[in-house]
DNA sequence: TAAGCAGTTGCAACAAAGTTGCATAATTTT
DNA sequence: AAAATTATGCAACTTTGTTGCAACTGCTTA
């Protein structure tokens, strides 16, 4: 079942199917918020060696699998990507929702990056936006 | 003349004026961009003891005369706050902007953060925005 | 389906970033 | 100017991230 997914995802990707990818991918479509690289080590049952964590990571930033979320507090946050971001080029204009809360953080993809009127001597390329608040269940 | 508005600053925040604390506001004072903790330590002339910047930054950040900047690649970014930032409750409600080529990052302090709509469920507290792209003297 | 190749993993060793406790030194208070 | 308070700097440590290399796994093709 989802496992054809999994394996879809990452041969369209040119990666070979391994055992790490396909667990460390296995957790993100199970969480429907974003994960820290420490969430993916640590995570219940399996331990992934550091090493493989990071590389694994860098692989999918790289094919446009997942993105990185920047925060307030300079944790590093991971998230997958819509289907639209292409290898190296990622298409990140939604909205990123921390709460205060429950520390969870969202991809709000259908909310999208509002306009921001610059000085005209700047050219801005990408714009990102996180809100901190409240999320769904905290509120 | 500067310094006397530098010892002015820390004493109205409640802290006493040391060498450490006037050298390293000083280094904001002069620095237009926003200064990451490594640019600090490794300041030209003077060498100030890691600890001691990462205390410093700290304090200055809880008092409310620096504020952090969240960038895409994580690294931590400090930047002088407008006088109206309160003792732990940071008005920070501003642009920063990060030039992709030069590498530098300013506060728009000018340009307010716009409104974001988001789902209902979500309330919003603070709205961080971060723009790339090509500043002023690289345009 | 077995052999060989390329890509992936995990270990070890290292480098960088950040933290803590404590004795010393500097500021502030009286 | 001495006492009290606060800040500094060192040492030792933890956490986070990186690199090289040998062993291994998944992929290809014959």
């Amino acid at each position: 079942m989802e496992n054809e997914a999994i394996n879809d995802l990452l041969k369209r990707n040119q990666l070979s199917v391994t055992d790490s990818r396909k667990k460390i991918l296995d957790l993100f479509l199970k969480n429907s918020g974003a994960l820290a690289h420490s969430d993916i080590e640590k995570k219940a049952g399996e331990r992934f060696d550091r090493v493989t964590v990071y590389r694994t990571l860098q692989t999918f930033v790289e094919k446009g699998i997942i993105h990185t979320i920047p925060t307030a507090d300079n944790a590093v946050l991971y998230a997958l990507c819509k289907d639209e971001c292409s290898s190296g080029h990622h298409y990140d204009n939604h909205v990123h929702f921390v709460c205060d809360n429950c520390n969870v953080t969202y991809c709000l993809d259908e909310v999208v990056t509002p306009e921001v009127k610059l000085p005209k001597a700047f050219k801005p390329k990408v714009i990102e936006v996180v809100v901190s608040g409240l999320c769904e269940n905290c509120n």
